[in-house]
This record gives C-alpha cells, sequence and structure tokens, in this order.
RNA sequence: GGGCGCAUAGCUCAGCGGUAGAGCACUACCUUGACAUGGUAGGGGUCACAGGUUCAAUCCCUGUUGCGCCCA
C-alpha cells in the first residue's frame, strides 16, 4: 500500500543512491542507439549550488531524461572547473588565517595547497546536482586542471601559437590592482558614480601672452604621465595653439598641444589631458600620434615614478620635483589628493565641478581597475571568430531564442584580441620558456623548449619559464573535446562530437559560447553543438535580481529540504519561457508541490481501487465510451508535452503535464470511475482498471524527465516495473484508438451537462445537500440514452436525484437551462426565487442576443463573405444557427416561468 | 548614443489575424467513500497609446510612451 502522503525527503536522497550506483546515468558507448549528448557547463569548483546553477541543470535534465527515454545513448557530461582567481582566493584566505601567505610557500608548495583544497572542499556542487536530481554520467566527471585537460591546453596553446594564431603583445589591459592581474574586458563593470570633473591650467611653452589651456579631467592623479593636451581639429578656440606646447605642471615636462577628434568641444572645456599608460582612448590618441608611454601607476595603483624620474624638472610656481617625488608610493586617491592640493596652492586648478561618470571595476574584487600598459599573451580572436560567425549564419548552429544570433554577431564581428595571460599561480601555466636574451621558445614541455633553443642558440642556455597561467576560459572553451579525450583520437570524441544542445543563460554567451564555437571549429573542423538554448536568469517574485546583499536569494537546497526536488524542478519548469526571465519564489515552489501530492493521491486511489498494470493491455481493444475517451485525451496530452519538448517550451510542457493529470485523469475521469470500480458490470470494471493503469503509467513516464522521484517510486509501487527502470522505459507515443469521435462526443456532453447543472445549482444558492431531479424536455432518444447510462456520475457529481425525460405538465417554480437540443428543468419549488431565475434567463438571453447581433453583422458584410476563408465563414453560420437555437430555448424557458 | 526584449485579469504569465485564457489571489458554498496540499461555482480585461495594412487587428507594420537588459 502507498503511504497516506509522499515524503520526499525520506525517499530521494535513496533513490538517487540506488540510480547511481546502477549506472543508470552512463552513456553506453558501444550501443547502436544514436547519440545525444550535453556538456554541463562546468561549474566553478569553489562553487555552491545556487538557483541559477538549479534552473540551468533542471532543463539540461529534463531533455536528458527525455531522450534518454527515447533511446538515445545520452551522455550529459559533468565536471568543474578550476577557476583561477576564485580558487586562488579561497586558498589564499585560508593561508592568510594560518599567518602565512602564497609568496612565503613559494608557487610549487602553493599549488600543492590548492590541490589539497580541491581534494577537501572543492567540488561540493557535485554533491549537491546529485541532491537535484541531475543524472549526470559521474564516472566520466572531468576537472579543467585534470591532466588530460591539462595536456589538452597545452596543445592548443603551442598550435596557435605555431600558426600565429597566439602572440605576446604589449598593450593597455585592464589591470586588477587587488589581484596584481590582468582581467578580461568581460570582467569588467561600469559603474556610474558621483565624481569630480577638476579643470587644470597648463601654461603654454614659450609664450608672450602667458596664455593657458584648461584641461578638464576626472583622473588629476595621471596628470603625471600627461603626453600631450587634444583638442578638436575644428575647435576654432584652440586653432592658433595646435602645434606648440605646453609645460606640465609638476613635473616640468613640455608635451604637445595636438589636434584630435577624440576631444569633444561640448565636453569639459574642450581640451583633454592626454595619458596614453592609463586610459584606453588616451593610448589611441598617443599611438595616432606617436606619444611616449610613461606608466606612472605600478601593479597596486600606486605611484611610482620610475619611467619620469629622471626628466623631473624644476620649474619656479609650476613643478617642485620635491613635492612630486614625495608622491612615489601613494595610492591612487591619496596622490589625487595630494596633487589636487598643490595644484591649487600653486593656483593651476582653475575649478572643480561635481560630476557623474562611469567608473571601470573588477567584477570579482570589487576594485577600481587601472588600465596599465604591460606584456600579455594575446589570442588572435577576430580570425577565430571568422569560422564561428558563419557557423551560425549558415544554421549549423541554431540559437533558441533566435534573437541571440544578435548578441552573438554583435561581439564577433567587433571582437578584440583576447588577453589570455593572467598573473596568478593557480592555472594552467603558459607552456613558454624564455633564453638569457628574452628569447621566446614555446612547446608542450621544457624538453621541447630545450631542444627549440639548442637550435636557436646553437648550444644549451638556461631557460626560465614564463610565470603566467591561462585565463580559466582558456581551458574552458575546449571543453567539449578534451572532456572526451582530445587531443587523443578517442572513439567517445568521434561518436559524441558534436554535442548536440548546449544550455546556458545569456550572460554567457561571450564568455564561453563564442569562445567553445571558436575553438571548436579550428582544432575538430566542426561546431561543438548543434543548438544553443539560452535561458534567463533567476530572478525573485518582483522581478529584481537575487543577491546575497539584497537577501532574496533562494538556496535551492533548501528548497529540495522543504517540498522535494520533484517540486522544485516542475516549478522551474513551468516558469521557463521562451526568452524570458525566470521569476521564483517559495510560494511558487510550495504550489507546485501540491501537484506532486496530488498525482500522489490519484496513485493512492487508483491502488485502492485495484488498478494495476495488465501485461498484454491494448489501447485499441477498448470499447467503453469512457476508456476511449481517456485514451484520447492522453494521446492528446503526450502529443502536445512531446512537441513542447521539441521546441524547449518547459512551461509548456509543464502546463501540458498539469492540465491532463489534474484536469482531465482526475477533475472528470476519476470521478467517472468511480461507480464503475464499485458497480456490477465485472467486464467494464476491468477495463476501466486497465485503461486507469495505461494511463496512469503514460502519466509517470510523461512526467519522468521533470519529476524523476515521485515517479520513480510510484512505477515501482505500482509494478511497472523495477527500480530505476523508468528511467528508460519507452517515451510514450499518441496512441489514439481508432473512431474515437462518437467517445469523445459523449464524454464532452456529460462534462457540460454536469457542469451546467453545478453553474445552475451554485447561482440559484442551492444548497449541495439538497438533491433534485433533472427532468428532459425535447431532449433526443440519443440524450435521453446517454442520461440513462451516465445517471450514477451525474447523480453523485451534479447532486442529481433522477434524470428522465419530463412527462406530463411542466412542474411549477423550476430552474430551466439549455445544453444543446434539451432544456434541463431542475424542480426545486420554494427553493428556487423565480425572480431570480428569471433574472439569470434574461441575463443569458441578453448575452445570446449580444452573440447574434455580432455574427450577425459580419455575416452580413458582403465583403467577409466574399473575401472570409470559406470555413471560418461556414464556422461562422453554425455558430449563428446554434446562438439562435439556443436563445428559442431560453425565451421558451421565459415563457415556462410566466 | 547603438542594440535587444517586454507592456493581456489584483499578481505571475500563456495565446494570437475571426469566439480573450491558465495558475495564484479574491468571493460564496461544500469535511460526498484518493486528496481541505482538496472539491464546486463566481466576479474581474476599451489586450499601454496613436496611426496604418486588412473583409476582419490583442495579434502584422510604423510611430509614441513606460519598464528591463546588453554594448559603448
Amino acid at each position: 500500500m502507498l503511504n497516506k502522503s509522499f515524503s520526499p525527503g525520506e525517499i530521494e536522497p535513496a533513490l538517487y543512491a540506488e540510480w547511481e550506483r546502477e549506472g543508470a546515468f552512463s552513456a553506453v558507448p558501444g550501443s547502436s542507439a544514436q547519440p545525444y549528448t550535453i556538456m554541463i557547463p562546468p561549474p566553478n569548483v569553489t562553487g555552491t549550488l545556487h538557483v541559477g546553477h538549479a534552473l540551468t541543470m533542471t532543463l539540461q535534465d529534463t531533455l536528458i531524461r527525455w531522450r534518454r527515454m527515447q533511446g538515445r545513448d545520452t551522455l550529459w557530461q559533468p565536471g568543474t572547473d578550476h577557476a583561477g582567481i576564485a580558487t586562488q582566493m579561497v586558498v589564499e584566505r585560508t593561508l592568510q588565517k594560518e599567518g602565512t601567505s602564497r609568496q612565503a610557500l613559494g608557487r610549487e608548495a602553493f599549488e600543492q595547497r590548492v590541490w589539497q583544497w580541491k581534494g577537501e572542499s572543492g567540488g561540493g556542487i557535485t554533491t549537491q546536482l546529485r541532491r537535484l536530481g541531475a543524472s549526470l554520467d559521474w564516472p566520466r566527471e572531468r576537472f579543467t586542471m585534470d591532466e588530460g585537460l591539462s595536456s589538452a591546453v597545452r596543445e592548443v596553446f603551442v598550435t596557435l601559437y605555431r600558426e600565429g594564431l597566439i602572440y605576446r603583445d604589449r598593450r593597455l589591459v585592464n589591470w586588477d590592482p587587488a589581484f596584481r592581474s590582468a582581467i578580461s574586458d568581460l570582467e569588467v563593470d561600469n559603474r556610474e558614480v558621483q565624481g569630480s570633473l577638476w579643470y587644470i591650467r597648463y601654461p603654454v611653452a614659450d609664450d608672450a601672452e602667458g596664455r593657458t589651456i584648461t584641461v578638464a579631467t576626472t583622473r588629476p592623479e595621471t596628470l603625471l604621465g600627461d603626453m600631450a593636451v587634444a583638442v578638436h581639429p575644428e575647435d576654432e578656440r584652440y586653432a592658433g595653439l595646435v602645434g606648440r606646447a605646453v609645460v606640465l605642471p609638476l613635473t616640468g615636462r613640455r608635451i604637445p598641444i595636438v589636434a584630435d577628434s577624440y576631444s569633444d568641444p561640448e565636453k569639459g572645456s574642450g581640451a583633454v589631458k592626454i595619458t596614453p599608460a592609463h586610459d584606453f582612448n588616451d593610448f589611441e590618441v598617443g599611438r595616432r600620434h606617436g606619444l611616449a608611454m610613461p606608466s606612472v601607476l605600478d601593479e597596486d595603483a600606486r605611484v611610482t615614478l620610475a619611467d619620469i624620474a629622471d626628466e623631473l624638472q624644476a620649474v619656479e610656481g609650476l613643478a617642485d620635483p620635491a613635492f612630486t617625488r614625495g608622491l612615489e608610493g601613494l595610492g591612487r586617491d591619496e596622490a589625487r589628493k595630494a596633487v589636487v592640493a598643490e595644484l591649487e596652492r600653486l593656483g593651476w586648478l582653475e575649478k572643480i565641478e561635481p560630476h557623474r561618470n562611469q567608473v571601470p571595476h573588477a567584477e570579482r574584487s570589487g576594485a577600481v581597475v587601472e588600465p596599465r600598459l604591460t606584456t600579455q599573451w594575446y589570442c588572435d580572436a577576430a580570425t577565430l571568430a571568422g569560422p564561428a560567425i558563419a557557423a551560425v549564419e549558415t544554421g549549423q548552429v541554431r540559437f533558441v531564442p533566435q534573437q541571440w544570433e544578435n548578441t552573438f554577431f554583435a561581439w564577433m564581428r567587433d571582437i578584440q584580441p583576447w588577453c589570455i595571460s593572467r598573473q596568478l599561480w593557480w592555472g594552467h601555466r603558459i607552456p613558454a620558456w624564455y633564453g638569457p636574451d628574452g628569447h621566446v621558445f614555446v612547446a608542450h614541455d621544457e624538453a621541447g623548449a630545450q631542444a627549440e633553443a639548442r637550435v636557436h642558440y646553437g648550444r644549451d642556455e638556461v631557460l626560465t619559464r614564463d610565470d603566467d597561467v591561462l585565463d580559466t576560459w582558456f581551458s574552458s572553451a575546449l571543453w567539449p573535446f578534451s572532456t572526451l579525450g582530445w587531443p587523443e583520437k578517442t572513439a567517445d570524441l568521434a561518436r559524441y562530437y558534436p554535442t548536440d544542445v548546449l544550455v546556458t543563460g545569456f550572460d554567457i554567451i561571450f564568455f564561453w559560447v563564442a569562445r567553445m564555437m571558436m575553438m571548436g571549429l579550428h582544432f575538430m573542423k566542426d561546431v561543438p553543438f548543434r543548438t544553443v538554448f539560452i535561458h534567463g536568469l533567476v530572478r525573485d517574485e518582483r522581478g529584481q535580481k537575487m543577491s546575497k546583499s539584497k537577501g532574496n536569494g533562494i538556496d535551492p537546497l533548501d528548497m529540495v529540504d522543504q517540498y522535494g526536488a520533484d517540486a522544485l524542478r516542475f516549478t522551474v519548469c513551468a516558469l521557463t519561457g521562451l526568452g524570458r526571465d525566470v521569476k521564483l519564489g517559495q510560494k511558487r515552489i510550495e504550489e507546485y508541490r501540491s501537484f506532486v501530492t496530488k498525482i500522489w493521491n490519484a496513485a493512492r486511489f487508483c491502488e485502492m481501487n485495484g488498478v494495476a498494470p495488465v501485461a498484454d493491455f491494448r489501447p485499441e481493444s477498448v470499447t467503453s465510451p469512457l476508456g476511449r475517451w481517456l485514451l484520447d485525451e492522453a494521446a492528446r496530452a503526450v502529443a502536445d508535452a512531446d512537441a513542447a519538448l521539441e521546441a524547449y517550451r518547459f512551461d509548456e510542457y509543464a502546463a501540458v503535464c498539469y492540465r491532463f493529470v489534474w484536469n482531465c485523469f482526475c477533475d472528470w475521469f476519476l470521478e467517472f470511475a468511480k461507480p464503475v470500480f464499485t458497480g456490477s458490470d465485472e467486464a467494464l470494471a476491468a477495463e476501466i482498471r486497465a485503461v486507469a493503469a495505461h494511463v496512469l503509467g503514460l502519466i509517470l513516464r510523461l512526467l519522468q524527465p521533470v519529476m524523476p522521484f515521485v515517479t520513480d517510486e510510484l512505477w515501482v509501487q505500482f509494478g511497472f516495473g523495477a527500480r530505476g527502470s523508468l528511467m528508460v522505459a519507452p517515451w510514450p507515443t499518441p496512441e489514439r484508438p481508432a473512431d474515437a469521435a462518437e467517445a469523445v462526443a459523449e464524454l464532452d456532453w456529460v462534462v457540460r451537462f454536469i457542469s451546467a447543472i453545478r453553474t445552475v445549482r451554485a447561482e440559484m444558492n442551492v444548497p449541495p445537500s439538497r438533491l433534485a431531479p433533472v427532468l428532459l424536455r425535447d431532449a433526443d432518444a440519443r440524450t435521453v440514452e446517454r442520461a440513462t447510462r451516465w445517471a450514477e456520475a451525474i447523480g453523485r457529481m451534479a447532486r442529481v436525484s433522477a434524470v428522465e425525460p419530463l412527462a406530463g405538465e411542466m412542474p411549477r417554480g423550476a430552474a430551466q437551462l439549455v445544453v444543446d437540443e434539451a432544456t434541463l428543468v431542475i424542480p426545486l419549488a420554494g427553493i428556487i426565487d423565480l425572480d431570480q431565475e428569471r433574472q439569470r434567463l434574461e441575463k443569458e438571453r441578453g448575452r445570446l442576443d449580444g452573440e447574434i447581433v455580432k455574427v450577425e453583422r459580419k455575416l452580413g458584410n458582403e465583403d467577409f463573405v466574399a473575401r472570409a476563408k470559406p470555413e471560418v465563414v461556414e464556422e461562422n453560420r453554425e455558430r449563428l444557427a446554434q446562438f439562435r437555437d439556443e436563445r428559442v430555448r431560453v425565451e421558451a424557458a421565459l415563457g415556462y416561468l410566466a
């Protein structure tokens, strides 16, 4: 016997453990089945499961479980990524607590510590994914720092280097002064902050008139590195000064006034200071005008005078080298205060205006990014992007929803060189070695580099390895093939690449999707996936982004504990429409938990009534209208659910299942089945039991992808199959009984009949305890026959004592209602208020009149009749006839009242 | 500034050239033998605004407004 209620907390973990032990999630490379592959977006190894993971993993698992039932050889590849910065931070924090540091430990020992940390507490998220029910192929789990994946990284690096697609370059990078590392453009957040605009006068050099030129700047401290003042070429105010020079305050440096259209005459004073080594726009201006590019801020964003110390000059009232030397080592903010104070003291500060400006912040550390001129390794993304763009243009890769193509194209067509080096210790160390003269040798390992060096120098030289590691996304970009054994030519690679679909959020298109496509196309000569399904982000009920600081986040594991994984998963599906964010609240999960409960209770009821699987059940042999009707409805639900999943319409899939189970199977079928189960017609009861079992099994199969736990439990308890067999049971196909039309018409009639009586009774405030007969007036023979056949169900569900044709006089004080050709007379003398009944009928007549007028007007329009599709015209003619018939009967009913 | 998306019942959202829907919330009634985590019924919408196309527009097109996101 099934328990009175379903307790997910007790059942789910044990179930999952059993599935995993049995290897139920494993791909079967030797099978003849067509593969279906999804690569998990590898979560950060330091991460814990958040609600965004719950969303994306639920969707992926639903797809995988669905395809697995369809007989595909499914591979859902699990794993985690080493998350360079994040992981290094975590371990460094631990070291700090121990009173030591990564520097004190040394690189090798530090790396060992990170591995130790990874072994002990890394990848906790994989345990959490199990709680969610994710059917990942765990024995295949990979980590981006694994030996195999690392060797893939080296292979890619060396190959791209030799092809000229990886190179070193000295350019401006986004520098995170907290981590002391280059970071990606994509890891920079531009935040609008309230700052100031400082207007500073620079004296024009050797000017007899003693003219000055005023520059407006948001960063006065970078003045030390100014190499020019730029004005717009067409700005008449400064036309005469272009080509002259100014003397830079504080340093005494003479710098040119150049004409460059970068300067906006509308902004500030129309003249801008150019600091090529600390601003991306200024860098470009500097390049155009051949300016030197001294750095004045170091890797901690502290003032450094190394590049300019030699040229400091004393200029009376303008530049005091002693002051300027005193700035050495000051942080940006203190330096700013000091510089401004000095300029003010010397009288070169014209004014300060409040100003809102965009300040780049490092996404992870939160530090203000300092653009710095450094030598880094770059990947020629523009070249690699070409084939990736083409793959989307030609439809080899399809975005769902399609509009994300635009985002992809826009970014890819304007892609910048990808800075791939990071000044960290945790990650794939760049396989590059330098000779004593700085010559670089790139090879798979040190021996290879030595060999190259020997050829280059003609003798052995001591080589030193590059200290930097690669951007974590570099290894993630290889994920779809490195996890399958590349660079070896493995059977897995041949079988599972390209993968079928990639599921992820739109925030990751640039970081990962684009880069996987570049690398996949370059090294595998084929796309990494055929479809990219982009889902929204999870927000709270009010549409706010969930965040720790707002405290509006939902812990998915907490939800699983409270409501069960099935409820959470179903909620996620139900709320995932195409191209919409998912507004998730605890209430929604609670709401859908009742659906899980409903299924449990329906199954329990079936069990109590002897419903059990019938081995040789054949849907086409069912003869009863009730059975045929349910099978027809079930077939429709199957077709709709399948179509919804094909179209990635998870919301529609959930809705179809919900409606069929609740509003069809429970609300009507089981109610109709009750008298059959307890009745004397044994043959009919057997058939309905068999149909019920068949459809219950079908419901379990239909819902397995989204609620794997409760469905498996019921599957086993009902004896449909062994533990774990549901997830590989065949996905249902729509099996419509032949000629179900008559059965459908009959059951539709019963439903309408019962609903109509219920409505009138409720409107007339007839208490449910008061049973009443229903007399049929003007009913044809078929209706009378149907009413007789369904008398028990009608009686119980509509509180009716008897259904029979009206014989003799029309009773006084009766309610009347029209169903098709018949008028139902419900004698309730003394209960119903005749005035109220008249009003009700008049309202009904009014509604019909309104409809009739509308349709008549439409049919009276010659253009409509001539131009509309014939079936539409015909449909409207039929509607008009129906409305008129019904109106006649309502009119008659009113007549009887009088 | 450029791009994308959204605007339909109190809320969350489906829908879509012809007849406007669901869930929740709300109101009333019901402990009828799976389920009160339940059942039955009901109220509630000039489908943001203005034009256009069409026999017909919530739906297609253009513009406006408001909101959100991405890029600069």
